[in-house]
DNA sequence: AAAACTTAGTAGGCTTGCTTATTATTGACC
DNA sequence: GGTCAATAATAAGCAAGCCTACTAAGTTTT
């Protein structure tokens, strides 16, 4: 086996995916919008740059899952009393009501993928992970040089 | 930090595909395509069913990828001698041709997404994404029950 | 041989994600 | 105060991924 690191992330990122899809499509919610009302439960009232920013992507990317959550009634736009730009979101009582659903759904799937890997193989499979994300979450490709 | 897996493994995968293809857009080319010549490489003559079952996706995600990539002059479909329902595919020459630009690229975004992880971590972390990987691509969610 | 089932691929329609380009503000500088 | 640059969000357009539904061709059963 000589798998490639990029090639294997995206399959198993991409299976997990598929059965959080798959259970919760009787919900009405896919798992990136899922990740939407995890962030917004505890950074109320944050700006779409914001979230963006959290979750590691492009504006315009959160503002179409923003307006699909709007429209299905999960979030709610409000205007910023002090920038007429920007929008500042909260989730709705149906948004919160989820949670309760989504959570159990979001472990149960957690453990199935987990299963027969030890605490301390999942720890490092984190920490991995998190090197990881911060190696590519980082500037371009350059190497480190002061700012200027 | 309390980050979910799933978060997790999508956030590291989109970061990868988001490098790769800001380096191979100027080829002409995005990651999951790269796969595709990957794949064919050494599976010529497959049927668009095989190639998605070996990339784990639909057999339509397959088949829209075959269009693009087919258009684009990277792969070519030939007919089915003895199945006139399913089509072969065959690298083109300048299929073929990429190998050599794309195969280093996929090494530097992986050199680069590993920096500062030992070889016996990175071990770890195959063999965990490949448990999890197994877990995630079973039979529905049902436990095991002899055919009938 | 005809009917019924299975298999290979495609069509339509949706979400997520990106890039590039635009609009509307805000803030900084002269 | 007026211009100019930076910032918040959106628009257009594309790829990849999914689900459901369909067609056409093989295969099995009767």
């Amino acid at each position: 086996m000589e798998r490639r690191l990029g090639t294997l992330l995206g399959q198993v990122a991409r299976l997990m995916r598929r059965r959080f899809d798959q259970r919760a499509r009787e919900i009405g919610i896919t798992r990136p919008q899922w990740q939407v009302i995890y962030v917004l439960r505890r950074h109320e009232g944050i700006k779409q740059g914001e979230l963006a920013e959290i979750l590691e992507v492009e504006p315009i990317t959160a503002g179409r899952m923003i307006d699909r959550m709007q429209d299905a009634g999960l979030v709610e736009r409000r205007a910023d009393p002090t920038d007429r730009r920007a929008w500042r979101l909260f989730l709705t009582e149906r948004g919160q009501g989820l949670v309760g659903q989504l959570e159990p759904l979001s472990v149960e799937i957690s453990d199935l993928a987990l299963a027969g890997v030890s605490d301390a193989e999942q720890a490092q499979l984190f920490e991995t992970l998190e090197k990881i994300r911060l190696n590519l979450s980082g500037k371009p490709i350059a190497p480190a040089h002061d700012e200027d």
